[in-house]
DNA sequence: TTAATGATGTGACGTAAATCACTCTAGGGG
DNA sequence: CCCCTAGAGTGATTTACGTCACATCATTAA
């Protein structure tokens, strides 16, 4: 069986999992925790590509074209990754069919998010972008109050100024903005969305 | 057999092939030509995320997770493709698992070209991605000749800008600038690499 | 209580990017 | 032969972005 070759280890918060270019060896299975999967500038900027939770698999692609990392991932939580290796996994594949179907279903939705990555990348602002991540945070997390929908962050806005490709100034400012404009309402990390479909129009672009 | 049920259709030059956000029906190979597949903005940007010419596959993703397509293509050339219902296509992976592994090789190598459209979209400038591409042009079919490495090309300055992520404008005004430096000389659509230990510093991000 | 640390808010500034508005040129069709 | 058009080049301007510098505030450790 494959879990008897697999091997289980904990990572600390922060502590890099492998790194971009490193060769591949196999792929991970996250068990707990979350970990994100990140490109890195000379200058040190990073963009995050994706945030994975527990139950999901990272780094499924260089198992398929052999070639190394083209990101660098890391632990946000304190976090347990199942690692399996290149040749058993690709074993599995073969002998299982229906295997292949379910991580060719990953793959493509990573593919889809990368795409949706570059669109935004590419067309909006990081106005845009950050009502767009709040909107999302709302919508995975929000809780319906009579002052709006409220949600906790555990992360500060250098790591959310990652995730949407800019720098923390930047999400600093324009969250200032949105209180200003009345359709946020920030108190310490507890975030109160208080006019969504202001707040829309700001993550559409135009 | 698969070729049987499959149906082969001709594009004109620049006719669309479908857009983002039509429902997907299955894949398609490219048997001549090449295409484009790119999003658009609200304003007519374009995002080109790759090219695909002649014994590719395309729009595999959408087949696996049952979404619709993420991107828009079109024909860049007078173009020939096989289309493969998404039925068909998932029964043929199931029967032969090793088919299965290499689309997953495909659709890797393109999570791969995405991850590598975001890093540049992020931390370059226009002048690198700009000279990055014509790296990329010289290797590809580039001549060497005693004035330097040549090559034509057969797309105008505004296709350019939307497969580098930018506009007309830009494109135009850095070839300029590479001219003046004395690392480039274009005669027509006819690229002379004079320079490329220069070029390839302006491509790199220091 | 104080010092130290980490995160945040903001003003000032420089630069790259995009847009607008033209001009110029080459080539094709009438 | 001339007009028309598509593509290219380029100045001027505006906007968004990123960087630097620094003040503020809260939390923790000494």
């Amino acid at each position: 069986m494959l879990a008897d070759r697999a091997l289980s280890r904990q990572y600390q918060p922060g502590e890099m999992i492998f790194s971009e270019g490193d060769p591949c060896e196999g792929l991970y299975v996250v068990q707990a925790g979350s970990v994100k999967i990140f490109n890195t500038s000379t200058t040190g900027r990073e963009q995050v590509l994706h945030i994975e939770k527990a139950g999901n698999t990272l780094a499924e692609l260089p198992v398929f074209d052999g070639g190394n990392y083209p990101a660098s991932t890391a632990a946000v939580d304190l976090c347990t990754l199942l690692f399996i290796s290149k040749k058993d996994f690709r074993a599995l594949c073969l002998e299982r069919p229906e295997m292949s179907l379910k991580v060719l279903k990953v793959v493509s939705l990573r593919l889809r998010q990368l795409v949706g990555i570059i669109e935004e990348l590419s067309f909006t602002t990081v106005r845009n972008r950050l009502a767009s991540w709040l909107l999302q945070q709302a919508r995975e997390k929000g809780q319906k109050t009579p002052r709006g929908i409220e949600f906790g962050l555990s992360i500060n806005n250098q790591e959310l100024a990652f995730q949407i490709g800019t720098v923390r100034e930047l999400v600093s400012r324009n969250l200032s903005h949105f209180q200003s404009e009345g359709m946020l309402k920030i108190e310490g990390r507890n975030f109160v969305i208080q006019d969504l479909s202001a707040l829309e129009t700001a993550a559409s672009t135009k």
